[in-house]
DNA sequence: GTATCATTGTGTTGCTACTACACATTGTAT
DNA sequence: ATACAATGTGTAGTAGCAACACAATGATAC
């Protein structure tokens, strides 16, 4: 197993024969738990700021694979909705760069400017289990409300990630990647107020998620809370990914 | 003035100072003539197909920026309305080279693989003269529905830009940029018709129009037609340019 | 055991926006 | 003058949504 340093010294001085230089990709990986919106971040070794998990793109491989690859490795998870939102290309988006104290560092194809491609996921909390890779010492969920300022533009792109975010919920269901199997429907709720930080109608939002035609009541009801047990519910598969590719003709 | 032949042998062999090598973007022009809806196309030099207008993004230059230069140069346009839509980024995208006859070429930067940003754009036809540049020996207007086969994934990415521009169509108003000054309410509903390729209800268009509040009627009428004159309109710059930002909520 | 109470299940009403039409008006061509 | 084709304006019916009311229920407090 050869050393950090020496893994790093060969990735900053050869990297580039196996990605492609000045493009990268970064992903905004939502997940819910505790009623409140999480993103999952990064934090390189021997530098401060946290970041978002992201990646460069190998020379043979598409930009979708390259970040389906990166939240792969950074959640175990396979088969992860992610979908691009925007490419981030400002000549300065890097302007705090990091500084690598190792020779060949600052003159590594990582110093240069990079355009990166901005991706939004939505996993399942409960299914995660969120693990650094070799460059970095640590990987943890933040609440959406306190993430901290990251480096270079990346606060701006969970930004831009959430908005995208919200308006896919106006032509696309949400929830299947995001809740656990079997749900109430104050749960589903939930995750639409806390995503679109409102609050909706109880009745409204019930008949609105039914008429949507991708919801199966289970007969069970979800018992333990303090009050009149709620029904279950669970996405029915097939119907649930037809109005995710067909779309569908909703608005919040 | 420097032969073609050298300015085009510097630029594959040394355009990357100047230039990030794999990253390009390609703009979709859409214009407006003859109740039709027209895209910008480009054909280089001494190669079969035509292309989408596009470019390479300077060092120190914003994607958007790049976008803007290259198509104030191919139109003459200043203030263009463009928007990104996506980054395309298949490793096999570029499939069928172009091949450049001179040396050097074959292990240029260019022949390299790219990834590239699209954006759409709206101008005014008759405000457009077309010009092509040192690379390429035309650029025209092609009816959308006329569109020949492309390099690369071109033909793709105009569908994409396509359903981009009639998705916006649903939250901002559209017009300013892609009909003159003056025009009567059937001119802009053929617009629409011909962006969404559907036929709409005259009467509940105008309503729906003038409901957006970005119009303003003159009290002149257009003559000269074989039929009633109607009226013509005009936008209320700071009115459209409120509802751009804002977005409106319509749906078509 | 029983009363309490927050929460859930299931309506109903009223408004707005959109769709599908009808009819009168007008400028040019015959 | 008349015909015609296109424009200006209005109306009825409907679907969807927002606002709201009331009964049912299950744990908790006493």
């Amino acid at each position: 197993m050869e050393s950090y340093e020496k893994r790093l010294r060969d990735f900053l001085l050869r990297g580039d024969k196996i990605f492609l230089p000045h493009i990268s990709i970064d992903c905004v990986t939502f997940g819910f738990h505790d009623n409140q919106l999480k993103v999952l971040l990064l934090k390189w070794k021997d530098s401060g700021p946290w970041c978002l998990p992201g990646g460069f793109v190998k020379r043979d491989e598409s930009l979708d694979d390259s970040a389906k690859r990166v939240l792969n490795e950074r959640t175990g998870l396979e088969n992860i909705y992610l979908r691009q939102f925007q490419a981030f290309g400002d000549p300065d988006r890097m302007r705090s760069k990091q500084s690598f104290d190792l020779i060949g560092a600052a003159t590594s194809w990582v110093m240069d400017r990079f355009v990166t491609v901005g991706y939004w996921a939505l996993v399942e909390f409960s299914k995660v289990t969120p693990r650094p890779d070799w460059l970095s010492e640590d990987c943890k969920w933040f609440d959406i409300h306190r993430v901290p300022k990251l480096i270079y533009d990346h606060n701006s792109i969970i930004i831009k990630a959430l908005e995208a975010l919200r308006i896919s919920l106006n032509d696309h269901p949400v929830g299947y990647n995001l809740l656990p199997e079997k749900f109430t429907m104050p749960d589903l709720q939930k995750l639409y107020e806390t995503i679109l930080d409102t609050s909706l109608d109880r009745r409204n939002f019930q008949k609105k998620m039914l008429a949507l035609d991708v919801l199966e009541r289970l007969s069970e009801r979800k018992t333990g809370g303090a009050h009149k047990a709620p029904f279950l519910y669970r996405f029915d598969k097939k119907k649930y990914e037809r109005a995710v590719k067909q779309g569908i003709k909703t608005g919040f």
